[in-house]
DNA sequence: ATCAAATTAATTGCGCACAACCCTATTGCA
DNA sequence: TGCAATAGGGTTGTGCGCAATTAATTTGAT
C-alpha cells in the first residue's frame, strides 16, 4: 500500500532543505548579538549597504539584496522611525526615494563593527572552510538568479 | 569623516548573506513548480516528513525541521483545511497532537514525486558539486544547532 | 504637443519564523 | 495523596518575503 520512498524524496538528501535550515539557524545566531544594537538581521544588512554607499534608492537596494519593494518599504520605514535613516524624494525624478544615513545611523557603525568578531566567537569557524563554502554557495546563487532573467 | 570600511563589514564578504540569498532564491525557484500541487515550500517539506513517517506529533516534526509550534501549528491547520492531513489527539496523553495523512494527502505523493526532476530541469546542477556543497552546509548547520544546546 | 508605454515605489494580502506568553495534562516526589 | 515542576501545544505580536495591484512620474514615439 505504501508508495516507494525513492532517495531523492528523502528530506535528508535535499540540499535545499539544508540551505533553508542553515539560513534560519544563522539569523537565529545573529539575533541575540544584534539585539544589543536593536537591529534585525535584514535591517543590519541594509545598514551595511548604507555604510558603504552613503546614498541609494530603493531599486538599487533591492538589486543588491535581491529583495523587492514589498519587503524593503516597510523595513525602511522602521529604520526611519528609529531615526537611523532619511527617506527623501529625488528632485530630478519624483518617483525615486533616496535613502541616506542620519548622524545616528552613521554612529551606529562603530557599535556594529563589533558584530562579526562576536559571531566568530560564538561559532568558531575554520576561515578557509568558510571561504570554500562561500564560493560554492555564490556559484549556485548566481545560477539561480540568472535562470530567472 | 567616513569610518574605515574594513573587509569583514563588506556585504559581499559575508557567508551569511550568501546563504540567506541562496535560501530565498531556492524557495523562489520551487514556487512555480509547487504551485501545480498547491503547496508552499515549507508545506512541501512537512508533507515529505509525513510521506516517510505515516504519523508524527508536533514536537517530533519540529525537531526534524528545526521549527517551533508557533510556525507549525498554523501551517498544520492550513494543511488540515486543504484536506491533506488529520490532527488528532493522542488518547494516552491528551497534550499530544498526532499528525497523519488523509487519503488525499497520500495520493499527493505521486504528483509530488515529479518535483525533484522538474527542479533539476530548471537549474541543471553538477550532482557531485551539490553533494560536496551539502556536506559543508550540514557541517556548519550542525555547529550552529549544537551551540544552542 | 499628446498620449501610450515604461519606470519607480507603495500598498495589500498571505504565509512563514520566532519570541514571549498561556493553558492543560502528566509526572514525580515528599 | 497533594502539589510543584515539567512537557506538549496553542496564541499573539512583530518582522520579513513576495506576488499582485495601484499610483505617480517620466520617456518616447508619432
Amino acid at each position: 500500500m505504501n508508495k516507494p520512498c525513492n532517495a531523492e524524496m528523502m528530506l535528508e538528501n535535499q540540499l535545499c532543505f539544508s540551505i533553508y535550515s542553515l539560513s534560519n539557524a544563522m539569523t537565529r545566531a545573529y539575533r541575540p548579538i544584534l539585539e544589543a544594537i536593536d537591529l534585525t538581521y535584514l535591517q543590519y544588512i541594509v545598514m551595511m549597504v548604507l555604510w558603504q554607499e552613503q546614498q541609494v534608492n530603493v531599486k538599487v537596494l533591492g538589486e543588491r539584496l535581491h529583495l523587492d519593494s514589498g519587503t524593503l518599504t516597510p523595513l525602511l520605514k522602521r529604520l526611519d522611525s528609529k531615526g537611523l535613516i532619511m527617506r527623501r524624494r529625488c528632485e530630478m525624478d519624483e518617483r525615486v526615494r533616496l535613502i541616506s544615513l542620519t548622524d545616528e545611523g552613521k554612529q551606529l557603525q562603530t557599535e556594529a563593527s563589533k558584530v562579526p568578531s562576536q559571531m566568530r566567537c560564538h561559532v568558531d569557524l575554520d576561515m578557509q572552510e568558510v571561504e570554500g563554502l562561500k564560493l560554492k554557495v555564490d556559484k549556485l546563487l548566481m545560477l539561480l538568479l540568472d535562470s530567472k532573467a
